[in-house]
DNA sequence: ATATAATTAAAACGCACGTTTGAAAAAATT
DNA sequence: AATTTTTTCAAACGTGCGTTTTAATTATAT
């Protein structure tokens, strides 16, 4: 078989490191981490991370760019999907499409990159300023778009209070991916175990949404 | 008016130490915060936290001990209160001493010393090990008494989802103090406002329980 | 007041950090 | 094949780290 002439065989290299960061700001905080641990774990010279990135706070922002990109994507094509089949989606719905589908696709994955992901996107939201807010811009436009339709499915509640349950939400999904550490291991989970755990999540989020 | 004649009037430099490391830990982390940091905003010597406490590994302990002991005695008095007076309590009770009670504690107290409370304890939790559970180890009596009250109050639960839901339950007590730092300021926000943020939390939490 | 213990202070230890540099090596272009 | 550009590499820069040491100071007890 020949190897196929993709347009993008590029370096190595950059995906080494930003896979490496990831580990490391994930287990250690952006002070932890340190950049010789980062090119030690990705097999790359020291200097490799100026070279590609600049410096270890612009490395920060690739990394969490990459890890955040399919998740709203993910958030943002059901979100749209919904609507356009029913301009007044119910709130289940909605944190089907919000909470469900985003978890499916990460928990699917099975492998090593899930904990990784898990760890790092719960690390995010601890780090000091102006760290945290490179991962908040980054999860903004679906945060935006959820509020928007949550809003029109619950007017009674009002815009504050349905962004502090926002902010209670993620909260509880950032758990529920960095509680798979400690768990058995996700590749001994089948799809109904993983469905389970999130429709369970679902509920709980549902219950709470409604009160 | 004369001093009073206090049996520990003792060294105010440890509480000086003990206060400006919860305030960097909080901020920075365990790695991120350093002990010049901490002695400078403490206005001692960088030495006196090694003769105090022996190493930066032991101050951290110190700290977690000193923030959880009165928010896991306010927990265990009224879990107790409650058992006392009804050896099977209802799952409001139960949420209102576990959940509600510790929280009025710390949200009252209004000074500075909440938001930083609500700092470390979240920053506890996204810690690698083994400094994570220095606080675990710490926190743990209260939530294992949690656990058998609400066990007996909703047995058609299993005991593990329970102890998923426990997870899930801090985590979003965890984040209702980290929002004290964003939002208005505390001091300004009157008893009612108080209790009604956490009657909200109560009941999010509650239609998530039974759910 | 004097001796003894507890505490503070300043300086230095070795080490790891993020970043920079300049030359070697590899790849791409001519 | 020669040239230019891109990428790697080893070494070093200055800085700040946790910790240790030794001396000065303060409090306590005789």
């Amino acid at each position: 078989m020949s190897r196929v002439p993709s347009t993008e065989p590029k370096s190595d290299t950059k995906e080494q490191i930003l896979n490496a960061a990831e580990r490391q700001f994930g287990l250690f905080g952006f002070a932890g981490a340190s950049l010789r641990a980062v090119t030690r774990d990705a097999n790359v010279n020291l200097a490799a991370v100026h070279y590609h990135f600049g410096s270890k706070e612009e490395l920060f922002r690739a990394v969490v760019q990459r890890v955040a990109e399919p998740i709203v994507c993910e958030q943002m094509r059901h979100l749209d999907e919904l609507e356009n089949f029913d301009p007044n989606p119910s709130v289940v719905d909605i944190v089907q499409a919000f909470v469900a589908r985003p978890l499916e696709m990460i928990l699917k994955q099975r492998g090593e990159s899930c904990y990784v992901h898990a760890q790092f996107v719960g690390r995010c939201r601890t780090e000091p300023r102006p760290i945290q807010e490179l991962a908040e811009v980054e999860f903004n436009p679906s945060h935006q778009r959820f509020l928007e339709l949550i809003h029109k499915a619950l007017p009674d509640q009002s815009f504050t209070e349905l962004e502090w349950k926002l902010d209670l939400i993620v909260a509880m999904i950032v758990r529920v991916l960095k509680q798979t550490e400690y768990s058995e291991p996700l590749s001994e989970k089948s799809d109904e175990d993983i469905d389970n755990l999130i429709q369970r999540l679902v509920r709980f989020i549902l219950s709470g949404i409604s009160a």
